[in-house]
DNA sequence: AAGATTTGACCGTC
DNA sequence: GACGGTCAAATCTT
């Protein structure tokens, strides 16, 4: 039995709008954390743990954004539905009618659909590591690119029905850097507990509340690249009042672009966002919508580079 | 033995 | 037709 998102876009703007808040939030923890390592901002989270919870809002709100109405979860959570390229041998069964005259069974490699419509988007990092298990099941050689192009999808494909998919490649100019193209979001649940979003929740709509079983949405462990949260954040946004915390936690200017956010265009947040003295830029980028968004308040040793794609989208 | 990786073949897109 | 993405048998690892 599958369940359509019932989100509207009213809701999915309110989405995008904490999702971003929380991301400025922790970006201006980390700021603050990195020009005063010693006496810090009141945080108890660490830069990792900063910039892990960065790249989670990116990842839930470019998430929100670029999820249609018809996208479909089934019970566990797992995507079925619209842009989803489940079955796609079946599928693609059906559609290569002059394969299946000349081909048997057996003799059906390369048979598939290349999914144009998945969410894509980049991360160049020193590791592949993202805490995801994946499985390898293809390397090629790539024109004009000294290094090879590994092919992985996730190692719950079969299990559980997860879509996401990745390709890594060493970077010619710097070969101890890798170019990694995430493909889709995780819908599997990992063997790891998925961290609880709880942050404020309670004042804006409850989508994310739970990342359990029931939800949704894919669960904190879902995002390819987040990592744990730690719990403490729950204590950083009491439940009471969350949103006025928020409020006057920020530039007034801020809220006041972030009131008139439109959905789609949160370009207009994030370059208010941008620092001007920033080593390294995350950037979520959407060609096609015009969205960019640009994180500018990491350290050069923050080596990675998080660039979203969105070209086959929408 | 089971799971993961390698690798050549196949197929879709440009 | 070239190139890149995927499949799946063979091989390797645990």
């Amino acid at each position: 039995m599958s369940i359509l998102f019932p989100e509207s876009v009213l809701s999915n703007r309110q989405r995008v709008i904490r999702e971003l808040l929380q991301g400025h939030d922790c970006a201006t923890k980390l700021k603050f954390l990195l020009q005063n390592p010693i006496g810090s901002y009141g945080s108890t989270l660490s830069a990792e743990e900063l910039l892990s919870n960065v790249e989670r809002s990116f990842t839930k709100t470019i998430y929100v954004v670029t999820s249609s109405d018809t996208e479909v979860f089934d019970e566990n959570g797992s995507h079925v539905g619209a842009n989803s390229c489940n079955d796609l041998r079946s599928e693609d069964s059906t559609k290569s009618k002059k394969r299946s005259l000349t081909t048997t069974i057996k003799d059906r490699r390369g048979s598939y659909k290349r999914r144009r419509t998945a969410q894509t988007w980049t991360k160049i990092s020193e590791t592949i590591d993202d805490n995801h298990a994946w499985r390898k099941y293809g390397q090629k050689e790539i024109l004009n690119s000294k290094f090879p192009r590994s092919y992985f999808r996730c190692s719950r494909k079969y299990d559980q029905g997860c879509q996401a998919m990745k390709q890594v490649q060493r970077i010619e100019e710097k070969p101890y850097m890798y170019h990694t193209t995430y493909i889709g979001f995780h819908t599997c649940k990992d063997t790891l507990e998925a961290p609880q979003m709880v942050t404020y929740s309670d004042t804006l709509d409850s989508f994310l509340v739970n990342s359990n079983s029931d939800s949704k949405v894919p669960n904190e462990k879902d995002t390819p690249f987040c990592s744990q949260i730690d719990p403490i954040i729950k204590q950083e946004y009491p439940k009471e009042d969350t949103s006025n915390d928020l409020k006057d936690n920020l530039d007034p200017t801020l809220w006041s672009d972030l009131k008139d956010l439109e959905l789609y265009k949160p370009a207009i947040l994030l370059s208010k966002v941008q620092s001007d003295n920033a080593d390294t830029v995350y950037s979520c980028t959407d060609d096609s919508q015009s969205l960019r968004l640009d994180f500018g308040v990491f350290p050069s040793h923050f080596s990675t580079d998080f660039h979203f794609d969105e070209n086959h989208l929408l």
